[in-house]
DNA sequence: GACATCACG
DNA sequence: GACGTACGTGATGTCC
């Protein structure tokens, strides 16, 4: 055994990476024979065996351990209690998966390093050290940004998931400073993962810039003086223990008592029969074949263990196809996409992806197609690159060479699109549909890979195809942003040129492909096979059908309204100005904040984070009955509000083609199923004040026609009083009753003959405070009541519907054993932080007792949206627009009566017959010239 | 780009 | 016993 020292190159694998890599990389694999969880050690042995039997060049590795966490308490969090503490729980399935890797990697003769109450970082940074000091180098592999302060002087990362070695350079491209600085930047930067608090307002970009100013920490706070911005001066003088407190906590710790030598992590090789053994034991039958073979040792027999049940399957694809721009063909003529075309035949499905000049389907237009039919084997088709150079005048509108006509592409490829037989497959196929539609293509069927990872996954991540392909398949697609550029200066997709063009869109393309049988099979799995297949995917073609129709906004109406406000708004800043005896910016809340809370030293003055003062319309209005300036300013910010965010935003998105309005649905923008409207937003024009409805008056029907609204009734009540089975409340709407009313009688035992406004307003605060996970502080902030007394509705409520507390105690015991709550049709909303310690906990609780009456109304509509385009086909009425509980439709004026009856029958029965609610649906309708007048 | 504010259900 | 609190969204303006 030799002595370490120069000429060795010591490799140390952070081990948690490598296990929630393979954990999130692998589909929910079980063990055959018992069915304990595999997936994560499964995908930590290949990852493993790779790393060993990879071609490391000359950085091959003489020493090498992998490093763990062990302990959840480290010396960080006696400095600092919040330290992680808003890390989510490890899902169940992972944690018994956990002592196995450690087995494995002993398996595979690794040593396996761990040190009470010492963080992996921790270890890997001693050992970085000494070997770097014993004239070695170092190879960490892992691209967790902590470890980054110890690159330098031989000590390299190395980004395994990007095949991508980390220098001081790579250090500074993330950092903006080399390795000596980063704790300092870190540390003023913060880390919300981490829960390291930083500097509010400082980010990385403004930390790396104070610091090469300064030279280092240290010497910038004690020079804080000397900073020119005066909030940012003031925030590192005020916060200055914070931030030194921060750098403590992100400091690696180099000197961890460790109870072994470099020279004890010499590279060895494993002992066939061990490993073998291992593997078998867990049944990984190719990955014990593959190593059998080559360490030229037999491989044990697995027995064929009878499966108990079809869902058990060893790796479905644990050899994964690289991902390789190399591989994708330019189609540029009409025999190589026949050829595409009969491999999508022959298999009977194919990915598809569109790339245009604009996210607004309604201006885009097509630049080209890409398809996959298999991983690794994807196409892109130019059609609309234009020579992108910018200085010839005469050329930069002209179509590049080597692209086929757009019409020949699309006359070829939509008898594909089109077939019955043939599944297009998309990430957010919505968009694609919409663009080729406009082309006169209608493409069905389809299957929709973000709608599958929301339907498996919502609420624990996002669902875009970058975030998606990065956990599931453990691939970074190459990024849009250096193509396009940013800014002024970016380009549209046209411009770019064909050859990046097809590297990037015939990625999308094979990833989305990957995905989709990635996530095929497990949707039965998770069983959300009937919540993908019945409430997302059948919205597609719907939402594309409203979007595309869109809204008719008159924009006379909103000008001359916009016209009006700027002429009050004058008055009242000329009026604000006179009373605060100076100018000031009124659309400013610092400065607002300073004139009310300083200069005239009004009470109730509190600070945001930031420091500044917080004005709030709530406490202007307390403060309103008393003094003339902030009613002001309240009536000034009213109107700045519908005037910026409306009347005149509103006018742009008029669409000049169709003179009407298109927003754009998300069907995965909101947890708990709700849709969200966006570009603009149509689900929040003003209703609430007589100024703000006044702006519903410009969505109006065309000639001959009406708009016709319809809402469902008080529907998350009688959701809550089907799901928490309250008998009262049940009665209450089984009679008709005022179900405010009703409850305030209930409770403060006023007959319903004697009931006033003031009882019943309380009584109606209570019952949308039970929807929303009720508290004694919330409820009396929104009374304005002390928070005892509010604590004693609530108590009374509790006691004379004694159903409710047990629905929420249910459902939270429920949320903290399955990491996720349920609507009445089987939607799953997940609550990563359910299980957190700290102020998180409370969000988590509240949002899990909502999710299943808010998710469930949401089912609801969304079931009534699906019905409704066969329930209106032969009608003269267009479904224009969705508000959550609220459908708008344009209808010829002779058309009206039988829409309102098709439309009310579609909503009132959309829960049957998948679920049969104790309480009735109940649908009000309205009709008139325009939105406010139907509503 | 973060934050504060406010529009909707 | 303290903590910080109604649920879900999107758009705008200020300020750095």
């Amino acid at each position: 055994m030799s002595t370490f020292g120069k000429g060795c190159h010591l490799h140390l694998i952070d081990g948690s990476a490598f296990i929630f890599r393979a954990y999130h990389a692998l589909p929910p694999l079980t063990r055959k024979s018992d069915g304990l969880p595999i997936g994560a050690v499964s995908g930590f042995c290949n990852m493993l065996q790779r790393y060993v039997d990879g071609d490391h060049g000359p950085d091959a590795p003489t020493h090498l351990a992998v490093i763990f966490d062990k302990g959840s308490h480290t010396f960080r969090n006696d400095l600092y209690d919040l330290y992680k503490a808003n890390r989510e729980a490890m899902p169940e399935d992972l944690r018994p998966q956990i002592p196995l890797t450690r087995q494995a990697t002993e398996a595979f003769n690794i040593p396996c390093k761990e040190l009470e109450g010492y963080e992996a970082d921790d270890i890997i940074a001693t050992l970085a050290h000494q070997a770097r000091d014993a004239g070695g180098r170092v190879t960490i592999v892992s691209s967790d940004k902590d470890l980054m302060q110890l690159v330098g002087d031989g000590v390299e990362m190395f980004d395994a998931m990007k095949n991508k070695r980390i220098d001081r350079d790579g250090v500074f491209e993330k950092f903006g400073v080399f390795p000596d600085r980063v704790v300092d930047v870190q540390a003023l930067a913060g880390d919300s993962v981490d829960n390291v608090p930083g500097a509010p307002g400082i980010g990385v970009k403004t930390a790396a810039l104070l610091i090469n100013e300064f030279g280092s920490l240290e010497e910038l706070l004690d020079r804080a003086e000397e900073i020119k911005q005066p909030k940012r001066r003031q925030t590192l003088i005020d916060m200055r223990a914070q931030i030194e407190l921060s750098k403590r906590l992100v400091a690696l710790d180099a000197n961890t008592p460790l109870d072994f030598t470099l020279d004890e992590l010499e590279l060895r090789d494993p002992d066939p029969e061990k490993l073998l053994g291992f593997l078998a034991e867990m049944e990984f039958r190719t990955l014990t074949k593959r190593i059998a073979d080559k360490l030229g040792a037999e491989a044990p027999v697995i027995p064929e263990a009878p499966a108990p049940a079809a869902q058990a399957e060893d790796a479905p694809a644990p050899e994964q196809v690289a991902f390789d721009p190399a591989n994708y063909e330019c189609v540029r003529d009409a025999a190589a996409l026949a050829k595409w075309i009969a491999q999508a035949r022959e298999r009977g499905w194919v990915a598809v992806d569109t790339e245009t000049t604009s996210l607004d389907e309604m201006r885009a237009e097509l630049v080209g197609i890409s398809l996959a039919v298999e991983p690794g084997a994807a196409c892109y088709i130019p059609l609309g690159h234009r020579d992108g150079d910018a200085n010839d005048l005469f050329g930069s509108d002209k179509l590049a060479e080597g692209q086929m006509p757009l019409q020949e592409a699309l006359d070829l490829l939509k008898p594909v699109l089109e077939d019955d037989a043939i599944l297009k497959i998309g990430q957010n196929m919505k968009y694609d549909a919409k663009i080729f539609a406009r082309h006169g293509i209608d493409v069905t069927p389809i299957d929709d890979t973000m709608l599958m990872s929301y339907a498996m996954h919502g609420g624990k991540h996002g669902h875009g195809m970058d975030a998606l392909s990065e956990m599931y398949l453990g691939h970074v697609p190459i990024p849009i942003k250096p193509l396009l550029g940013s800014g002024k200066s970016a380009i549209t997709f046209d411009k770019v040129a064909i050859a990046d063009a097809t590297a990037y869109a015939a990625e999308d393309a094979d990833i989305t492909l990957r995905l989709w049988q990635l996530f095929k099979p497990q949707l039965h799995r998770v069983q959300v096979t009937t919540v993908y297949e019945t409430l997302e995917r059948p919205l597609v073609p719907v939402l594309a059908e409203m979007e595309m129709h869109g809204v008719k906004v008159d924009r006379d109406v909103l000008s001359r309204m916009s016209n009006a406000f700027a002429q009050k708004m004058a008055g009242l800043e000329a009026e604000i100005h006179e009373l605060a005896g100076e100018p000031f910016n009124v659309g400013s809340p610092a400065q607002v904040g300073e004139i009310l809370f300083d200069k005239m030293s009004l009470p109730g003055g509190t600070r945001g984070k930031t420091g500044k003062y917080s004005t709030p319309a709530d406490v202007l209005e307390d403060l309103a009955t008393e003094h003339e300036m902030p009613a002001r300013i309240l009536d000034w910010r009213q109107l700045q509000k519908l005037k910026s965010t409306y009347t005149d935003a509103l006018q742009g998105h008029i669409n000049p083609e169709t003179g009407r309005v298109h927003t754009s649905y998300s069907i995965t923008g909101a947890n708990t199923g709700r849709l969200a409207s966006t570009d603009p937003n149509l689900q929040n024009i003003p209703v609430r004040t007589e100024e703000g409805r006044r702006i519903r008056e410009a969505f109006v029907a065309e000639p001959g026609n009406v708009m016709v609204s319809l809402d469902y009734s008080q529907i998350e009540l009688r959701i809550l009083a089907h799901i928490a089975d309250i008998p009262a409340l049940k009665q209450a709407f089984a009679d008709g009753l005022d179900i405010h009313a009703m409850t305030a009688s209930e409770m403060f035992d006023v007959p319903l003959d004697q009931m006033t406004p003031e009882i019943r307003r309380r009584a109606k605060a209570i019952n949308f405070g039970v929807i929303y996970g009720i508290s004694g502080f919330g409820l009396a902030r929104n009374l304005r009541i002390p928070r005892a007394e509010a604590q004693e509705f609530i108590d009374r409520y509790f006691q004379r519907f004694p159903g409710i507390r047990t629905y929420m105690d249910d459902t939270i015991a429920f949320a903290k054993e399955h990491g996720y709550v349920q609507t009445l049709f089987g939607r799953k909303i997940h609550t990563p932080e359910i299980n957190a310690k700290g102020p998180h906990a409370g969000f988590a609780r509240r949002a899990a007792i909502n999710a299943p009456i808010q998710g469930t109304a949401a089912d609801v509509i969304r079931r009534a949206m699906v019905r409704m385009p066969g329930a209106i086909r032969d009608l003269p009425a267009k479904m224009l627009l969705q508000v959550h509980d609220e459908l708008l439709f344009e209808v010829a004026e002779d058309a009206v009566d039988a829409t309102i009856a098709a439309a009310r029958d579609v909503m009132e029965g959309a829960a049957d017959p998948a679920v049969r609610l104790d309480v009735k649906l109940v649908v009000d309708a309205g009709r008139g010239a325009n939105w406010a007048e139907a509503h």
